[in-house]
DNA sequence: ACCGTGACTGGCA
DNA sequence: ATGCCAGCCACGG
């Protein structure tokens, strides 16, 4: 990756996903359709662990799965800072599960 | 070049 | 409603 000749994909979904606005989160099948369609949900999460330590950083903690729950915690530098990065925007989480989700989720486009 | 793995999703029983 | 199966693309060994 160091040619950078051609971006990797994971620069792509680095990229939608910093699109998100705070106070908002969006599901993995969606950035993957935002990136071009052309990749499964698979892939974005995939991405996202190799977004850890990244710059500029990306707001991996507003990436949630379909059904707003916090799948993805235990990939980050401590389980709880997902939750307290999202109730710190205002976005209430309880069980590892996102209050009115489907009201906070949010699509690019 | 082949196989395994992965922070998901949707469909069917 | 809940649980299991299969599909998906990319990267590392």
């Amino acid at each position: 990756m160091a040619t950078s000749t051609k971006e990797s994909f994971f620069e792509r979904v680095f990229e939608v996903v910093r699109q998100i606005p705070a106070g908002r989160v969006c599901s993995y099948g969606v950035i993957a359709e935002a990136c071009g369609g052309r990749i499964s949900a698979r892939m974005v999460g995939w991405a996202m662990n190799a977004s850890h330590g990244m710059l500029p950083p990306v707001p991996a903690h507003r990436v949630v799965n379909r059904n707003g729950q916090l799948t993805g915690k235990h990939h980050f530098p401590t389980p709880d800072m997902m939750q307290q990065l999202l109730d710190k925007e205002g976005i209430k989480v309880v069980n590892d599960q996102i209050i009115d989700f489907k009201k906070l989720i949010w699509i690019p486009g």
